[in-house]
Order: structure tokens, then C-alpha cells, then sequence
DNA sequence: AACTTATTGTCTCATTTTGTGACAATAATA
DNA sequence: TATTATTGTCACAAAATGAGACAATAAGTT
């Protein structure tokens, strides 16, 4: 065995790693079930951290590209609605010990060694909207389970993850009747009342039913299709998309 | 003379320099000279280049005290109103010969040589609004000029700089009604007027007089005072400032 | 001193948007 | 066949906005 091929199981170094040193992203990914806005959160094996999904950025990848890999990796999705909603930088977030708990409890380091991954960081937040039942959320090497919460049951999260979380909703709500919200929450057809209830869901309130109707059906950007049956004693509803 | 004495003139890695590497911030500094809503934009020496006012972040030292401490240098205020906007971290964005044609013509660089600075960097945009009568721009040791130029009329920015103002002036926008924007932007008295002229080169667009009287006084947000006599062949109008 | 000018503060009325409730239609259940 | 819950639609009240009118007035002009 040459000098050479004795090498270090992981990179200690961001360059070995290949990426930029002190920048991350962490992406707050949205879904709608039908009744409650969720979002996936990770957990980390042997430790009570919880965490929004997040990742680097390659030395030779734009910071959006980066994002887009690290959810389709997490979610399987190819073309997700992505929306960068702020850039957080304080001191306070800089907690060496939070991470390098999570490290050794994952293998991925040895007790008082350096790494990168222990410097600060300033981190770039996403949020995302996906189709809930698209998706079978995978966790990453360091996390044993990824899965959905409603944004009002948010587990305790790691660092300034849930100023992140409250950061992002706030912006949904601010871009709520910019962006055409529902196209990416919604299945590809839906009633009238799932899509008030994205709406509801979001804004954290309940809103008047025959107002809503009448605005969203006066921005003529859905097309009406047959009833839908639900099996309810009452009325059937139509079914809408959203006009391409 | 012993070789510890022996120093380069600049620091060429980020470490030597105190800076975090890869992340910088840029800056777009608002203000209202009356008539047009206008920005701050450098001129580097010997180039033809300008630019939006930007700057690094310490290793010690939050995003945001960053970008307070590089706008107080440059303007000699305290309390900046700041907003951060957006992050820009594409590649095309990493364009070093640029910034290389910048520091040769400063003598802050050696042909060839190696330097932090033309690495990549990821870039987090903020803007400010200043009252523009209290600051006289002060250029920095890259540039010659700092100067006022208004938003409609700006130099060829270099890199991403003109999709910075445009992505700062949208949110601006974004922000009016919401974020008490005229408060940061006029001088202590001001007539309704003057309110009502910021709001258009804001919105770029005209506005009706009297119905926006009616929203900003329905705000209750102004206190009246005496009336202001501007020496013009006409009734005089009142003066006004915001309630704390 | 009387007339002119440009702008201001305030009203009024038409138009549009939103809030609120009512009601018949109807798909399944009892 | 009656009951139930929800849906689609309408009608009217209330509020917000658009659009213009007009007298008041500080200074300039004659």
C-alpha cells in the first residue's frame, strides 16, 4: 500500500469536498394533503435534532442548481416550484457543537477533529411547493427519517430553522396572490373548496366562500370540467385545472 | 531585516484578509432628491467600470453588521433603514477577469498573481433608503466616484449589478404599502406632495391626487403641522410628519 | 389695487369591489 | 320519500376607488 492510496473516509477540507466553504442552503418544502399545510422536516439518527433539509454548493454549480439537486434527490421531482426567500447570516446561528454532535453520532467524524462542515455558515433559504401525493420522502445518510409536518406541529428544530420556517410561510402568504400558488400545491384537477382550503391553509384564517369564488373565477386562469362524484349526501362539485 | 518582516502588501487569501471567502454583499442605496428616485454606483479608477457599492464579511461578524458597517463608511449614517432582497449565485456572475481588470488598474494586484478575490462569490443583495440630503457619498479605494444617478438613467453596470437595481427597485415596490417606505426617503417635514412624488418615481407611474390623499391620511400615520409658504403664486400647503 | 396663475384642500357622485346572506339544486343516506 | 350537507348562483348592502368639480389662496403681473 502506497502513501498514496491512504486516504481519509471523508473530506476534512470543503475543497477536497468540492464545495464552497461557509454557504448552505436549507429549503423549506411544502405540501398540501387535502386539509393542512405541511412541511418536510429530518431527523438525525441517535439525536433529538430536528432540521430543514439542506445542502451545499458544488464549486462549479449555481446556487439555484444546487438547491434543485438536493431536493430532487430528497423528493424524486424533477421541475419544482422553487422560490428563494431569504439569506441568514447572523453569529447566533454559528453552533459548532450542534453539528458536531450530529457528526459523531453519524461516524462521520472523530472526537476533536476538524472539518469544514464545524465552520460558520451563511445559509440560503428556498421554499418549495410539491404536490403532496407525488412523493416518498427519502432521508440522507445523516438523518433516519424525513417526513411531513403541519406547520402549526413543528417538532423543535435545530438552530434558526424555525425563524426560517416563519420566514418562508411569510412570504407564501406575501406571494399568495402573485404566483398562482395552488398550481403546485394542487393536484391536476381539484374543487372549488380544495383550493379555498390551500388558500385557508396558508393564510392561517378562514375566508368567505362566495368572495373567494368570485375572484379566483375572475382572474380566468382555471378551466371548468365535468362534476366530480364524491359519494357525499349533497351536491357534486366541478372540477378545475389551471389553464397552461 | 528578519524573513517575519518580510510581508506582502495585500492579503491574497481570505484568511490573511479576515474575510469569509466566496460570499460578498452588494448594496442599493436609495434616494429621493425631490424629484426622481435615484441610486449610489461607483466608478473604478483608469476603468470604465462601475458598480453597485459592495463589500465582504468578516469572519467575526454578521451579514447584516457587514453591510451597516460598509454603508456607514461609505455614507456616514447610523441607522440605515436595510432590506435584504436577494442572493446571486449564478455562474455566470463569476466573471474574474473582470474583477482582475479592477485591482491591475489600482496596483492592487501583480499580473498573474493569485488572489481571493478572483474566486467565485455568491452575492447577497440589499437595498437602502436614505434621506438624500444628509450624505455625501464617499468613494473607497477602488474607485474614484460615487455618485447619485437616477434609476432610469444608469452607466452599464458591470456583472449582474443592472439585474441587482431592477430585482431591488421590484421589491421596493413590492414593499410600498407595507414597509412605511416614505419614512426613510423624505426629510422630517415634508408636504403631501413630496409624499405623493416619491410614491411615483417609486411605482413609476403617475398616481391620482386626491384618492391618494384619502388612503395615506386614512392611515392615520401623519401628523399635520403648520403650513409651508414655498414662495409660489399659489395657496400654500400644509406640512407633515410621520407619527412615531 | 385688481387681475392672473398654479396648486391645494375638500366635496360630490359614479363606478367597482367586497361583505353578507339567501335560496334552489342535488347526490347520497335514512 | 324525506333528510342532510354542500354547491352554484343570485341579490343587495357596504366599502373602496375613480374621476371630476370648485372654492381658497399665495404670489406674480398689470
Amino acid at each position: 500500500m502506497t502513501k498514496r492510496a491512504i486516504h481519509k473516509k471523508y473530506a476534512n477540507t470543503a475543497k477536497e469536498s468540492g464545495f464552497l466553504p461557509h454557504i448552505a442552503y436549507d429549503s423549506v418544502i411544502f405540501g398540501f394533503d387535502g386539509e393542512t399545510l405541511k412541511i418536510l422536516i429530518l431527523e438525525y439518527h441517535n439525536t433529538k435534532l430536528f432540521a430543514l433539509p439542506g445542502g451545499f454548493v458544488k464549486v462549479h454549480e449555481s446556487l439555484n442548481d444546487a438547491v434543485r439537486r438536493g431536493l430532487h434527490d430528497r423528493t424524486g421531482l424533477e421541475n419544482i416550484y422553487l422560490e428563494q426567500f431569504h439569506t441568514f447570516g447572523s453569529l447566533e446561528r454559528f453552533v459548532p457543537a450542534t453539528i458536531e454532535q450530529i457528526m459523531l453520532n453519524n461516524g462521520h467524524l472523530n472526537s476533536g477533529e476538524e472539518h469544514w462542515l464545524l465552520e460558520r455558515f451563511i445559509s440560503v433559504g428556498y421554499y418549495a411547493l410539491i404536490n403532496f401525493n407525488e412523493v416518498n420522502p427519502q432521508p440522507d445518510t445523516l438523518s433516519d427519517r424525513c417526513e411531513w409536518y403541519p406547520v402549526n406541529e413543528l417538532p423543535p428544530l435545530m438552530l434558526d430553522h424555525h425563524e426560517m420556517v416563519q420566514k418562508a410561510l411569510q412570504t407564501l402568504r406575501d406571494n399568495i396572490n402573485k404566483k398562482l400558488v395552488g398550481a403546485n400545491l394542487l393536484p391536476e384537477k381539484f374543487t372549488m373548496k380544495q383550493y379555498q382550503q390551500v388558500y385557508e391553509a396558508i393564510l392561517g384564517e378562514k375566508i368567505r366562500r362566495t368572495t373567494f369564488q368570485r375572484q379566483i373565477l375572475g382572474l380566468d386562469i382555471l378551466k371548468r370540467h365535468e362534476k366530480q362524484f364524491l359519494g357525499k349526501a349533497h351536491k357534486a362539485p366541478f372540477l378545475y385545472s389551471f389553464i397552461k
